[in-house]
DNA sequence: TCCACTATGTGCGATAGCGCACAGACTGCC
DNA sequence: GGCAGTCTGTGCGCTATCGCACATAGTGGA
């Protein structure tokens, strides 16, 4: 009779073989996970690593002057924490949820351990890092040379591919903070993808009307994006 | 009588235990790497990963209509090829010589075998990718918010630390590429520069007069990498 | 010595995004 | 039903950077 969530919602977990799978079970741990709630903090050591399922989070640095940029996006088909693995146990960004969710934990311990295996697991969450690091370089690229326009489409593309469905619980001001622009600069770029028709938004409700015109729309960096995830993580993403 | 380069100039290989370097030393060919040399592209495997000693090597992604833009850069402290470990294989960006001088390589089979033996060489291999990441990170949020003046001196910094002596050879075209800018907007900065006395810039040769100064006039990108790398490969930059 | 070439410096109009101020509209709560 | 608060839309002057055109200055080879 249990309505739960099932952690192989999450891609990487439902990419582990049976045996690790058996091992993982009883591990996990489901958690809520509220908008703006923090899962790190720049160099901060880490007690847990987090598996959303129906949530996003951003991976943002905060500079000095309390302005902001995204660094990477991660949602169902990812793992956030990697510092972990990586041998630093922190990293000089912090990790935010951006859209309200559920996701799943495992105690550091759990996850050294079992990355320590030097098995699957850990072949699997050094290709999702290398995904991961696609996608940090991108971010750099597009926000050297796109406009702001074509940084919305992708923004908003890479985060439908990390939910379900079509629609976004976002205000134009988070978005602003991830995009690290002003508010009123995705005003601007949002209207222009509500006249086009395709997007419509109220009041932090975003739906998209047309994908295929915002993939038209956007710069390549999403498709390089998009197609590096497929090429590293088969089937985590459903596309 | 051999005045051969010593691989240990590569803090990486400096770092090795005593018993790993044993199976290395056999298996390292040193390699002349000249300006300008592609050391993998886009989408293609590689046969070989490299451990520069006195040579810098960008990795840069290049759009399709040219632009360009660096996304971290690797020097006397670093590998050149890190996908090949982390499981992709490629990446979707270039590696090319940027400032001349020599390096080691080890055949892809090697470099993969010794990663696999899930040792210091493989925690050591992590650790380097994390502080990677970390600079490509930076250099993300550095595009979005700081200034062409700011990020000339955090280019400048990176790229000393990562040689050894005070003089970069590198023309202002370069320059621009590598930071994803116009030429112009690099001949500028560099102007302020050399009328503050930082900098004596004369056709390709760029020498560092006052580095204090430079680290003043940075953003804090500079320093954020540069304790990351401190951090996570102790003694790998001599500083 | 001269010439072609490359590297650097300069000017100028165009544009994207910024900072700020403020208006209107919707929402939730009393 | 009214009010406070939040979200979105708009106007305007400012600045950094762009794109292009061109001037100047070293440099290396014929």
């Amino acid at each position: 009779m249990k309505t739960e969530l099932d952690p192989r919602e999450n891609g990487l977990l439902a990419s582990l073989p049976e045996q690790e799978w058996k091992r993982w079970q009883p591990c996990l741990t489901l958690i809520d996970l509220p908008l703006g709630k923090v899962l790190y903090e720049s160099g901060v050591i880490q007690q847990q690593v987090y598996f959303p399922t129906n949530a996003i989070v951003s991976l943002l640095y905060v500079l000095g002057d309390g302005a902001s940029a995204e660094i990477a996006v991660v949602g169902k088909e990812g793992i956030v924490g990697i510092s972990l693995f990586m041998g630093g146990g922190s990293t000089p960004s912090r990790a935010v949820v951006q859209s309200a969710g559920k996701g799943f934990q495992v105690s550091s311990e759990f996850m050294k351990s079992e990355f320590d295996r030097s098995g699957p697991v850990m072949h699997l969450m050094l290709r999702y890092t290398q995904a991961l690091i696609t996608q940090m370089s991108q971010t750099a690229v597009c926000n050297r040379h796109h406009s702001l326009d074509q940084q919305l489409c992708r923004w908003l593309l890479l985060s439908l591919d990390r939910l379900s469905g079509s629609e976004l619980v976002m205000t134009q001001e988070l978005i602003a903070n991830m995009l690290g622009v002003r508010r009123e600069g995705v005003t601007d770029a949002a209207l222009k993808l509500q006249r086009a028709g395709l997007i419509s938004y109220a009041r932090g409700h975003i739906s998209v009307l047309n994908r295929p015109g915002l993939e038209q729309r956007t710069c390549e960096c999403y498709d390089v994006v998009k197609k590096e995830y497929e090429r590293l993580l088969p089937h985590s993403i459903a596309s």
